[in-house]
DNA sequence: GTCAAATTTTTTGTATACAAGAACGGATTT
DNA sequence: AAATCCGTTCTTGTATACAAAAAATTTGAC
């Protein structure tokens, strides 16, 4: 259960920028969200100092909160560093996984698969993310878990792009494959480096990404 | 400058954590706060929301927020995603880094030698954090660099009790001559893996910081 | 005397009222 | 006609007032 209504006003307002409703720039005042969500200035500022936390929203002093949306540089940056963390997740899940863990890793991959073959683009989504999460959660650090969640939830909406490409749930579907395979190996550095490449967003991925990122911007 | 009153409070309230007036588990009451600092009750529950979402603090619901300090294993883990965030620092920087910042870096270095020969522990911590800030800078990814400041933030209390160890100054400095070294050979393998040992915490360095924590609470 | 229930009290969460600073517009001057 | 200065208005930041929920204390019964 959530705690109190500036919690769900902020996960409301997330929703909102996220899915578009709020454009890059725009400015959100307080009094309009008020009114919105029928309640006062004040659980509404809390939500969006959560929002400031978080870097999806900025404020300027005196200003106001504007809606600040990663550009392509920066949302490069946030890839590199999600594929570096997953890479370090890799890595030590390979020497410290458990047996029960690896095969559930590799349950929820064959959802990936079966959603891939039934063109179910949502299931494969939500499965893969399940993948990603649980082998973070096998890394035995639970503060490493906490930050890649936090990153992965960050990026989610961009990764969501990504998953349209023709072809891209298949290739997934198979560097999980290879991944796993390498963790059953226990070699770290090698799994450590194929989730780097899995995640890791340049050469045609990057064109795409781009080309995706403007039709969203129309 | 800063931008408001609930901002500098937060800083202010932060300190009395990290120098021990408010102890791990302490309750921090907002109306002793608010008439601590003269004001309201609004500017401190602003300034708690900006620590609960930094993790300095905890919030029970309708309960309170508490001073959390973290345990040994919690500290292990935030100095393991440390060592990992500065070894992929380090590889990313060896190929990434100019000439100039190079220089920079063995400058730096130069003036914690010298702070250690002159027995200056505050000297060589103040140089030694921007030694490494200098290199998240060398990444070439803001975004990167942020997050590594942020940990280095959360963890320079710790930091600042390893120092004391006998030895620990000089091995630093060398530590950091080795790294300079791999990383001007352009071998990003290697400055990752010195860099990662540098930072690890574990063996000796595990039963050092644990009797320090110990000595620290008493 | 002890345990439990109810009331009181304390504390958080929300609403509203107030103050200070910034943007906007109009008027006056050059 | 353009630019600048002053005033108005709008918005943020802070204070206070109020409500609801949880904790603590007191009172009553067994």
């Amino acid at each position: 259960m959530e705690r109190k209504r500036a919690d769900l006003i902020a996960d409301a307002i997330e929703e909102l920028i996220l899915d578009g409703t709020f454009d890059d720039g725009d400015r959100l005042d307080e009094v309009q969200l008020a009114e919105r969500f029928n309640v006062s200035r004040t659980p509404i500022r809390e939500a969006l100092q959560r929002l400031i936390l978080s870097g999806l929203v900025e404020q300027l002093p005196r200003r106001g909160v504007f809606v600040r949306q990663p550009g392509p540089v920066e949302l490069i940056e946030m890839f590199e560093v999600m594929a570096e963390l997953e890479a370090v997740c890799a890595r030590l899940a390979a020497s410290r996984i458990s047996d029960t863990a690896l095969s559930e890793l590799r349950t929820i991959n064959e959802r990936c698969r079966a959603a891939t073959e039934a063109q179910d683009a949502d299931g494969n989504y939500d499965q893969n993310d399940l993948f990603h999460a649980t082998l973070y959660a096998q890394t035995g650090n639970a503060f490493l878990e906490q930050e890649c969640l936090r990153l992965q939830r960050r990026l989610r909406p961009f990764r969501r792009l990504q998953l349209r490409w023709r072809g891209r749930m298949a290739q997934s579907v198979a560097e999980h494959d290879a991944i796993l395979a390498a963790i059953e190996a226990g070699d770290g550095d090698q799994a450590g480096n194929m989730l780097r490449q899995h995640v890791t967003v340049q050469g045609e991925k990057f064109h795409r990404l781009m080309s995706s990122l403007k039709a969203a911007a129309e």
